[in-house]
RNA sequence: GCGCCCGUAGCUCAACGGAUAGAGCACUUGACUACGGAUCAAGAGGUUGCAGGUUCGAGUCCUGCCGGGCGCGCCA
């Protein structure tokens, strides 16, 4: 493109900004690009005789069929059928890893999601982030990126006191009080902690707590990690807020933050100057009775992300927890980072789940909530991911519990595991009649739906790559869908084994490298978002 | 009051500043002598909340309104 600007008889500065795009009307041909509007102000030029320029040189390179210059300037570019089949074959040859790219090669991203607390289980709110972090960190490993997945346990303070006192008091038989956990699994886990440890009732208050604490912590945690693997969502990293007060490095992150000049005395506590940095108010690091806040437990956890060679590190937080940005982005600013280089907050909106027309509200303290464990009874792993997964984060969700846990052919990820498993099928019928992977001729493809499919099937890459960058996950859902689509529509036109008695020739084996490569591209997107792609439904 | 997010078809939602704003569901009508119809084809459905501005071009960017959600602790 640059080669045919250059030599297009026109003067002007190359250094510009080409976007070269897949037009969303087939009849645009295969791509598009704006150039010559871009360049109609500096050439003093109508963007449509800058476009006629740049045609005439394109039309001679190489595997082009056809460019054509449209409305106020565009280019569209129509690639030989030859050339558009050739990513059949590259797609077969580089099988699942077709799609990876080194986009974000050298990007070290840790990924913050769920961190769900240890006093309850993990409830339809952070299921959304399940299935959208396990699917992005997916997609940042597919651009390139070096990538750890972690969560937070915040398992000091208040509310893990509050827990404890919660487990002792039913373990005694008595009252929970007003303020602390009320949920069922509460005397779940208490009964659990007395028969790990059969002696704990007739411990002093204070060691029983402990017990109850720590044991009913252990507990805690192992059935968040248990929910989230069988919802397939794995951390690397289960870090402890606990540690960064033990170890010291809360202590640390202080000294730092004081050395900065950031870090001032009043009323009795220790706070730190966010306001420097944008924040609506400044926050308090220490309380006046000595105890550090979480704050300065999270301006620690981020130097220690830092310390641990992160060089970004991405937060997924709940639209209530918004108001937490502009105290991160102090912190980042604080220790001497620039928040837009090393941070990424992302904000997702609630999720509202729906019942017979009425809203369910989620309320862990109450112990009236919809679990991940019970959202997956319901409508199971495959559609309960790929639910959540399709929908852009910050659009507030409403799911009719009617709706999705009727599981049938009304939910998107059907029509796609469907579209994969006639794929599969499809091979194994061209097998049995004798048309395998032998003959390739690419300028066989001449039907226009072949051409959107070999065209769809090309994006797959760019799709992931954008998808990552964004940290949109939804992306490669509303693709899959699309690609279902052109599939079907291909299959439905493009028989792959002749009708009746019909002669096999080399378009029908040429199909079956299509057919194979539609195949790759489903599973491997299928892969990204954590959902099975079935060969036989 | 201040801040962040959202407002797109009857419903749930898409759309790197690009061409005629798209899917699914629901609705209407076709294709079952079918490489598995869990599919396909066609139809209907829109002032992208309102008003200005920037641009060759705005659902998208800027400003102001209107409406909804959430947040504004020495809680986590």
């Amino acid at each position: 493109m640059r080669d045919a600007v250059v030599h297009s008889g026109l003067e002007v500065t190359i250094p510009f900004q080409v976007v070269i795009e897949r037009p969303k009307n087939p009849e645009h041909g295969d791509y598009t690009t704006n150039v010559a509007m871009r360049l109609a102000k500096p050439t003093g030029q109508p963007a449509r005789m800058v476009a006629e320029a740049i045609a005439a040189r394109l039309r001679d390179a190489e595997g082009i069929a056809k460019v054509d210059v449209a409305g106020p300037g565009f280019l569209n570019i129509s690639l030989a059928a030859a050339s558009l089949g050739a990513v059949a074959h590259d797609i077969v040859e580089a099988g699942a890893s077709f799609g990876r790219s080194n986009e974000l090669a050298g990007q070290r991203i840790n990924l913050e999601f769920v961190s769900a607390n240890p006093t309850g289980p993990v409830h339809l709110g952070h299921t959304r982030w399940a299935a959208l972090g396990d699917s992005l960190r997916r997609l940042l490993q597919a651009a390139g990126a070096e990538v750890a997945a972690e969560h937070y346990i915040n398992d000091y303070g208040a509310q893990m006191d509050k827990f404890a006192a919660s487990l002792l008091a039913v373990a005694q038989g008595r009252e929970v009080a007003e303020d602390g956990y009320h949920g069922d699994y509460v005397f779940d886990v208490a009964k659990q902690v007395v028969e790990l440890q059969p002696d704990v009732l007739a411990l002093p208050e204070a060691e029983a707590l402990g017990v109850f604490r720590s044991v009913g912590e252990d507990l805690m945690v192992e059935g968040l990690r248990t929910s989230l693997a069988r919802f397939g969502v794995h951390f690397d990293v289960w870090f402890s807020e606990r540690t960064l007060h033990e170890s010291g490095a809360v202590e640390a992150a202080l000294g730092r933050l004081r050395e900065q000049g950031h870090v001032f005395d009043q009323d009795g506590a220790v706070w730190l100057r966010t306001t420097d940095f944008g924040d609506d108010r400044d926050r308090v690091l220490v309380r006046s009775n000595g105890e550090k806040t979480y704050f300065a437990a999270d301006a620690a956890y981020y130097l220690d992300k830092r310390g641990r060679g992160f060089n970004r590190c991405v937060y997924m937080l709940g639209a209530d927890h918004h108001g937490y940005v502009g105290r991160l982005r102090a912190i980042v600013a604080c220790a001497g980072d620039d928040p837009d280089q090393t941070i990424d907050v992302l904000i997702g909106q609630l999720v509202k789940l729906v019942r017979d027309g009425e809203e369910v509200r989620l309320s862990k303290r109450a112990g009236t909530l919809i679990t991940l464990d019970e959202f997956v009874d319901l409508v199971g792993v495959d559609a309960g991911r790929y639910s959540l997964a399709r929908w852009s984060a910050d659009t507030p969700l409403v799911l009719d519990i009617a709706e999705i846990t009727r599981a049938s052919s009304d939910n998107p990820v059907y029509y796609v595991q469907y579209a994969h498993a006639r794929t599969c099928n499809a091979k194994r019928n061209a097998a049995d009649v004798g048309i395998g992977l032998d003959v390739f001729a690419p300028d066989l493809l001449t039907s226009s739906y072949e051409a959107a499919l070999l065209t769809a099937l090309g994006d797959f890459p760019r799709v992931i790559a954008t998808a990552a960058e964004l940290r949109a996950p939804h992306r490669v859902a509303r693709y899959l869908e699309d690609l279902a689509g052109t599939y079907h529509r291909w299959y439905d036109n493009c028989r792959i084994i002749p009708s009746g008695d019909g002669e096999i020739t080399d378009v029908n084996r040429t199909r079956a490298w299509v057919n194979e490569a539609t195949r790759i591209v489903l599973a491997n997107g299928l892969q990204l978002l954590g959902v099975h792609a079935p060969e036989r439904m």
